[in-house]
RNA sequence: GCCGGUAUAGCUCAGUUGGCCAGAGCACGUGAUUUGUAAUCUCGGGGUCGUCAGUUCGAAUCUGUCUACCGGCUCCA
């Protein structure tokens, strides 16, 4: 007998060589058909195999991450076994689960595959998961596992790199796959598969071995989960910044400008100078100080500061001037240049923290398959600061950093964030500079700073930059997808870099501690995620066009225009829509342009001085005077942006 | 950068196995209409089919080149 134990404290005993699935089926059958995967002991286990020890066991479900794991992974073992099916010649490689969904890499050799192969691919894979072949994990010992894969020799890699006797094969119908195990008990668990695209994708991921095709694909439980994801997937498409931007006339780019350098569009402008406004009333309070700094820098400044030797490589040509030898680079960053600020006047403890504010345009030469949309750029403007600190200020300025990111994202109504604190790899110290002292004050102080904000925190360790700590923070947009968006990082480096110094109460020169921060990141990205959390519907005080007034008829366009003029009185973006059109068609078109107000106006409001007011997306809401409505709007901004 | 895909009017897209002046809807301009809560009708202008070269009697269509865009290149049996 064994004694099985459950996550909960409760134990059983059962016959040895009991299965999982038997223990499952003990307890309850909806368990039992629920459950796709689990764990003895912190092992992964096949549900199908035998227990022959005593030990605890954990079951996973499509709700677990475990659970759903073992079905794309399983789901992979298909896939596999649907593509030798008509490409006997293929040679597999790895075939992992994913975020969502799984993947597996092949070497086709000559053959190619593309979208018109999905669909033949996708009905084996449902001919083979109806046919419920069991999945059975088999050891093998080296020497096997070499001889059934001499002809692979991305198999046959991986296997040189195993220890003998921990080799396993996956066995299901008459196909085998080196595999470590993890499966559902049967393919037909399976009931929804789509194959979602192929990609170029390097064996080990370094570029100079082979390229292989990536085949993704997503499965699940029921045919109804398929479609739900389908349509999510419709719909981000729909918010996609690069077409709601277009759509919207924020921005465009130009083949003839170059990739990757964002062209802003009038209503873009506008919207981004709305959200920079909002940011600079915000640091005003908070004690920064605007500079102003140009978009060029000699290239000894970036020697000096060590951007050039680390990433010279990732920055545009220098540019030469007549003078020989005299070389400037398209600031990558702004943080030389505000150092230099710092050295312009001489500091005492009693200036600090300084508290360098600009949105600084900088180039970086990112490769071009980096590029995308709004997201990855080649020219972009940080909202950058650098605040200059003494060691015992860094806290608190911390905290205020941390403060000013939070308040931006109540603003804009990203509810759902996280903050990764990133830290040293206790394990390689040479990788980084600056004192120990000041490592274990600075990752002491972010820690401290996050908790008593009552941050939600995952600390990673080994992922500081090296220079120093920092905090980044992940916003979820209103899809579910996340973002990284602000940053803080403590640096060490610059101020040592500069001889950048402060005159401390003992009357010795001292070094600042830098913090970087910049709580959108970049205008770019920022616009960009905002776009697509919203679906284009800004809040009011942002958008573009936030009135437009329809008059029923053109002989109600002096009247629209006196109203358009009142309302800009009062600050109220409004606009005319003059043209011979019905007043459906008017209505229509401000609807589908996302404006939030549409007042009409015809014979009825030029009598009563009252006007028709219409909501997007809520339809009539009624008549109100110009003055109510006037201060509807106002209400709504200043609770919006407090 | 690398792999795969895509490129036709301002936008979204048709364009059969190469064959006369390359099409539609929307947008834009014109004229009519004077409209009451999600698309009024009329007429019209607009494209060297991304670039450069090649195959052919003939190329939007086939081949090569370059450029841009889209998906991917971290997830280790």
């Amino acid at each position: 007998m064994i004694t099985v134990t459950f996550p909960d404290g409760n134990q059983r005993t059962y016959d040895e060589g009991t299965t999982a699935m038997d223990v499952a089926m003990s307890i309850s059958h909806g368990l039992a058909r629920n459950i796709l995967s689990g764990t003895y002991d912190g092992q992964t286990i096949e549900l199908n195999d035998p227990l022959i020890t005593d030990g605890t066991l954990q079951f996973f479900t499509w709700n677990d991450d475990g659970g759903k794991k073992a079905f794309w992974h399983s789901s992979a073992h298909v896939l596999a076994q649907a593509i030798l099916h008509f490409y006997p010649e293929a040679k597999l490689t790895i075939g992992p689960a994913i975020e969502k969904g799984f993947y597996y890499d092949v070497d086709f050799g000559d053959e190619m595959i593309s979208e018109k192969d999905f669909e033949k691919i996708e009905k084996q894979m449902m001919e083979f998961a109806r046919q419920k072949f069991e999945f059975k994990l088999r050891a093998v010992t080296k020497a096997e596992a070499l001889e059934a894969y001499k002809n692979n020799p991305y198999k046959t890699e991986i296997i040189e790199n195993l220890e003998d006797g921990t080799i396993t094969f996956c066995d299901h119908a008459d196909f085998t796959d080196l595999c470590r195990g993890g499966h559902i008990p049967h393919t037909g668990y399976i009931k929804a598969v789509k194959i979602m695209n192929v990609a170029g994708a390097y064996w080990r991921g370094d570029e100079n071995k082979p390229q292989l095709t990536r085949v993704y694909g997503v499965s699940f439980m029921k045919a109804a989960e398929l479609k739900e994801y389908l349509e999510l997937l419709e719909e981000a498409k729909k918010r996609d910044h690069r077409k709601l931007g277009k759509e919207l006339e924020l921005f465009t780019f130009s083949q003839r400008v170059g990739q990757g350098l964002p062209l802003w569009l009038p209503k873009g402008a506008m919207l981004r100078e709305r959200l920079e406004n909002f940011l600079k009333r915000a640091q005003n309070k908070a004690g920064y100080s605007p500079v102003i700094t140009p978009h060029i820098g000699n290239k000894e400044l970036y020697v000096c500061s060590g951007h050039y030797s680390k990433y010279g490589k990732d920055s545009f040509q220098p540019i030469h001037t007549p003078e020989e030898g005299e070389e400037y680079l398209l600031k990558p960053m702004n943080c030389p240049h505000h150092c230099e600020l710092y050295k312009a006047t001489p500091k005492s403890y009693k200036d600090l923290p300084v508290r360098f504010a600009e949105f600084g345009t900088v180039y970086r030469y990112e490769q071009s398959g980096e590029l995308h949309g709004l997201t990855r750029v080649r020219g972009f403007t940080q909202d950058d600061a650098h605040i200059f600190c003494t060691p015992d200020q860094l806290k608190d300025e911390f905290k205020n950093v941390i403060d000013l990111v939070l308040y931006i994202f109540k603003t804009l109504d990203f509810k759902d964030y996280t903050a990764q604190v990133s830290l040293r790899d206790p394990e390689k110290p040479e990788k980084y500079i600056g004192s120990d002292e000041n490592w274990v004050k600075a990752e002491a102080a972010i820690i401290e700073a996050a908790d008593e904000k009552g941050l939600n925190t995952a600390v990673e360790y080994g992922e500081a930059a090296f220079y120093g700590p920092k905090l980044d923070f992940m916003v979820k947009d209103a899809l579910g997808r996340s973002w990284q968006l602000g940053t803080i990082q403590v640096d060490y480096n610059l101020p040592e870099r500069f001889e950048l110094e402060y005159k401390g109460s003992d009357n010795q020169e001292h070094r600042p501690v830098m913090i970087h921060r910049a709580p959108f990141g970049s205008m770019e990205r920022f616009v960009a995620v905002l776009l697509e959390h919203c679906g284009g519907n800004f809040p009011l005080w942002l958008t573009p066009e936030q009135v437009k007034i329809l008059p029923v008829s053109d002989k109600y366009n002096d009247y629209a225009k006196e109203v358009a003029q009142f309302l800009e009185i009062s600050d109220i973006r409004a606009l005319v829509d003059e043209r011979n059109e019905k007043i459906g068609r008017k209505i229509r078109d401000a609807e589908v342009s996302k404006t939030p107000f549409m007042l009409i106006v015809g014979e009825k409001e030029v009598d009563s001085g009252q006007l028709s007011v219409r909501r997007h997306g809520q339809g009539d809401q009624g008549a109100m005077s110009k003055e109510k409505f006037i201060k509807l709007i106002a209400d709504e901004v200043s609770q919006l942006i407090e």
